[in-house]
DNA sequence: GCGACAG
DNA sequence: ATCTTGTCGC
């Protein structure tokens, strides 16, 4: 099963949750892509409509056929507020607790948000895949960075910059729709995750990965 | 100071 | 994230 590296205890203010996130931003590895990706987790978080609780959702889908051969709900509460930056603190907590409660270890956790494509290029997927040691990807569906529209065509991409330094890339995943955003998160390469997320992307705009456990969640009442 | 700002 | 109509396509 999935080993959580216990994290720093939660952070309850924006300079404690900037610090930690300087304090791991090292921990990110390039290398260690996977030789093949055979199983790919998505992960997502829905907020229900009258409490205060949100449920994380995971679900495991074999690349080959897409179908889903694994998948956890947990209920949990947000641990810190919504802040530009600083999202990874409200979901994090309670996606862990669904990755903990898989029963097969994904190749790659295909994260809703950004990784590097961050201020301090630690995005929530760099932060699971460190907390996670899994090779781990972001693909979000609206941009940090600035970009010029990829060709029209699926497949088509162009690079995301920050601070004139690039961060993910904007990926046409069908034609004449709005690219998605994709930035590495750990162990993994750019080419990687966007032919990653080509693969996981045939019919809709977003990942089944992303879909399925966007389902899910919402499901979930 | 002002605007921008993943979900 | 979520609030929202009608509409086009599979």
């Amino acid at each position: 099963m999935i080993r959580v590296r216990e994290p720093h205890p939660w952070p309850s203010t924006e300079a404690e949750a900037i610090a930690i996130q300087e304090k791991l931003r090292p921990l990110v590895r390039f290398d260690g892509e996977p030789a093949e990706v055979r199983t790919a987790a998505g992960l997502d978080v829905a907020y229900r409509d009258d409490s205060d609780e949100l449920v994380a959702a995971v679900t495991v889908l074999n690349v080959a056929d897409l179908s889903v051969v694994d998948s956890v709900v947990v209920c949990g509460k947000p641990e810190f507020p919504y802040i530009p930056g600083l999202f990874a603190f409200r979901e994090a907590p309670s996606l862990l607790e669904a990755l903990k409660k898989l029963s097969v270890v994904p190749d790659v956790l295909v994260c809703d948000g950004q990784g590097l494509a961050h201020p301090r290029r630690f995005g929530l997927a760099c932060h699971l895949g460190v907390l996670t040691d899994l090779p781990s990807i972001g693909v979000g569906k609206t941009a940090m960075g600035r970009y010029e529209p990829p060709d029209e065509q699926r497949g088509e991409w162009s690079p995301l910059r920050m601070d004139d330094e690039v961060v993910g890339r904007a990926l046409r995943t069908q034609r004449g729709v709005k690219p998605v955003f994709v930035s590495v998160g750990h162990r993994y390469t750019l080419d990687g995750a966007c032919d990653l997320v080509l693969r996981l992307a045939p019919k809709y705009r977003l990942p089944e990965t992303t879909r399925t456990a966007d389902h899910l969640g919402r499901t979930q009442d």
